[in-house]
DNA sequence: AGCCGCTCTTGTCAAATGGCAAGAATTTTA
DNA sequence: TAAAATTCTTGCCATTTGACAAGAGCGGCT
């Protein structure tokens, strides 16, 4: 189990030399999270910033009708932590739980804030992170704000195809903002479009 | 023109001095905004991080079908700044403008970035902003995902009763993700419910 | 005052989406 | 393997929302 995946996504931002990369993978812990079983949930603080090297993830909050919305989505190679709740060190309203067997690496608060407040370079690293997940918000809010579902849905599949191979439907109809049964007929109409 | 209220937000964050918060607020200049004038626009890259003492704003997009998206409001106090485009260094995809007169302060990236780097408690206070913005997206995620217009526009109306005062319906109503036709409808509808 | 442009409302009709429930298909569990 | 649980599809009908167009209201400008 090496830590390469982990080193590259570091040197692959362009923001951190390989030898720093190198000794910050060194302090992430191996880490592996059982199909079903939850990283992060409810009522907890998140305390792992976690490599996902191998598997699929969601992340979802409870409104207050108790639906389950989703809220994100996780594949391989993606950075996978609830922001506010480990930057602000408070209380999740959100659970992130695998939806199949996963490993990676993780970190907790207090070492990667150690590092950032140590390596200005992979300080950028971490800013970069977050700047990046915002403009993925902002994206997704522009386009629940403007295009219909169907619209949603053809985006989601193409840029996300792996999704529909690992979550049911109607864990993809509440991140795209629509009932299960709206989504399974939307998939039908565009199965047999052109 | 004093920076009081500037320094006031730094200090207020509990993560700056007031000592720490005066040298930071030097830096900062002086700046006014026209009604109907852009602080930012389309494809030229943000360079200020604007605090807005007085007035009103609104950010942005215009989606693929050329009509606009608005994707932010802003009311004195806020700090006023395009994330993606500030500091990736990146064209911006949104424009900001004022929809009142408006006056404040603004500091460059690289002054700020500097300031960042030199100073700790700035540095936190500076993702705590970032990180709140997080959260407030992602609220808006969930909000639009799982509430119907009725529930989104009550939910403004209580949480931003000024936006209603500054900003014409059909910008609200595309910050809420309708028509500024249903907006219109389900404001008379709420008006005579109770 | 009078004209113009913009905003907001309203009517009509169509399309999209939801709620509910039944049943088929699939997966999980025992 | 059988039973149970879950997921997915589908029908029916109600509600929400959108598209379009007309007209009212309002403020700015000359």
């Amino acid at each position: 189990m090496s830590r390469e995946r982990l080193i590259a996504l570091f040197v692959q931002s362009n923001l951190v030399s390989h030898i720093d990369a190198e000794e910050i993978a060194l302090l992430f812990e191996h880490r592996t999270v059982q199909k079903g079983e939850f990283l992060l949930t409810n009522k907890k603080i998140c305390n792992e910033y976690f490599f996902l090297e191998e598997g699929f993830m969601r992340a979802f909050a409870i409104n207050p009708q108790y639906q389950e919305v989703t809220t994100a989505f996780y594949a391989s190679g993606q950075l996978v932590f609830e922001v506010q709740s480990f930057f602000q060190r408070s209380v999740s309203k959100e659970f992130i739980q695998a939806l199949t067997p996963c490993k990676g690496w993780a970190i907790s608060f207090e070492q990667l804030n150690h590092l950032f407040h140590t390596m200005p370079a992979f300080r950028e690293f971490g800013r970069h992170t977050l700047v990046k997940g915002f403009m993925q918000l902002k994206a997704r809010v522009i386009s629940m704000a403007s295009e219909t579902a169907e619209q949603r849905y053809q985006n989601l599949l193409q840029a996300q195809p792996t999704i529909f191979e690992h979550a049911p439907l109607k864990t993809i109809a509440s991140y795209l903002g629509i009932t299960d049964t709206s989504l399974s007929r939307i998939r039908k109409q565009v199965t047999k479009k052109p």
